[in-house]
DNA sequence: CATTATTGTGAATACTGATTCACATTACTC
DNA sequence: GAGTAATGTGAATCAGTATTCACAATAATG
């Protein structure tokens, strides 16, 4: 039985999305030009008429990963215009994305993505840095509104946060779904958005008179401290 | 020039360090046993001598990395009994040890380790769960003494600490070390020991006379928040 | 309908890497 | 020093997998 004759866009991503299927069940070992082919319902010759090699399957499967994860600060952005909120829930949706799609932590921290070809490496880079500049910008512009404490930049912070979900999802996956790692975030996102709300700065606590809190939940920095920090806050990256 | 005669348990030291050395050199893919041999100064067929398969092998590579990631948390367990600081060396002794031996990051999310095989998968969750377990009993310790902040689960705030790591050393990694992950880890710290210092329980803001600060920095936070965690508190895991 | 470009197929190729094995050499024991 | 167990070697085997190619079928075009 002969496979019908489709049009290459098609084929292209019926292929991609594949990949990304047999990644999520068997890993990157599983991602062989066979299994694709079989999967689209091919011959593994015919995968070489839509892409020149498997470099290039691996190349749309990252630009799919890259869109799914823009995607949902796009989602969250539209959601809701208070910074908090879109955090939280960035959190959450950053945290499922994972956990439902196995594929993503397997191709990113693949060899041949993580640490294999350097070209490819780089292009994570960029994903990562552009994920991160677009939380940044929530964070930025939450300073800006007063509601997020300004003295930490918000690169910093954004690499925090994805610190929230990293482990989280690292544990979920190596315990085989037995770590509940949308439990964790959400108690992380408790005492992480404790310290990220906007508080007014008091002097040491030798001299408290001066400090007043303007949130339910706000707490006190030193001047010292908020100095420290600014110091350091521009990353090299 | 044949290589000289060696015991076995020398051969099986050597080829665990040419291993990891080879990881950390050209990744998993770099992992072959003629590679191994090689560097042992050895014919490939040798190995089977001192293990059954290159399975074995990796599993000694595995102890290598759990001793080395264990041997940290000793290390500043001894240099001082002040859970903050104990904290605050770990996290420098952490970074510095990933990046300088990319070869645990590399091994840790490898295919054959992170996804592929369910017991090595099982394994890495042990030492995982195992180094989670020593970081979380300097918390419960500090909480105990009052110097760390109770009211969250050491579970989730040694996650926590392990999210100041992870990040800074993808980025460290992807980037080819123009990241500054020391520098990222460091800032970070500010911010997460800023929150995890001890501080006096106190009422919402509305009642606030209650509210007295033991420290300098401290926080206050809410009866409500505090009840919220702690009913969450137990892990799955 | 005839032509042509596109797409699909199966076999063949080439390469890599783990593993085995019969044999050689060396250290150790008595 | 003879015998034995441990260790090293080179060649061969085996399996998996990306890739190529000559040819076949099909859709599109005129």
């Amino acid at each position: 039985m002969r496979a019908k004759k489709t049009n290459t866009e098609v084929r292209r991503e019926q292929i991609a999305e594949a990949a990304l299927c047999l990644v999520a069940q068997h890993g990157m070992k599983g991602l062989n030009i066979a299994g694709v082919a079989h999967r689209v319902g091919f011959a593994p010759s015919a995968v070489y008429r839509h892409f020149n090699s498997k470099d290039e399957v691996l190349d749309v499967v990252l630009d799919a990963i890259q869109a799914r994860l823009l995607d949902n600060v796009q989602a969250v952005c539209e959601e809701t215009t208070d910074p908090l909120k879109r955090l939280h829930r960035l959190l959450r949706r950053h945290t499922r994305l994972i956990c439902e799609n196995e594929a993503l932590p397997r191709v990113v921290f693949s060899e041949e993505v993580y640490s294999g070809h350097a070209s490819r490496q780089a292009r994570l880079c960029a994903i990562i840095n552009s994920y991160l500049a677009k939380v940044g910008a929530i964070i930025r512009d939450g300073q800006r509104r007063g509601q997020l404490r300004s003295g930490v930049s918000p690169h910093t912070l954004s690499v925090m946060f994805l610190g929230l979900i990293q482990p989280a999802a690292v544990l979920w996956h190596v315990s085989g779904g037995r770590f509940d790692a949308m439990k964790q975030t959400e108690q992380a996102w408790q005492v992480f958005g404790e310290i990220i709300r906007s508080r007014r700065v008091g002097p040491p606590s030798r001299d408290r008179k001066r400090a007043k809190r303007t949130q339910a939940l706000g707490c006190v920095v030193s001047e010292r401290l908020k100095l420290k920090l600014n110091k350091k806050t521009r990353s090299t990256i």
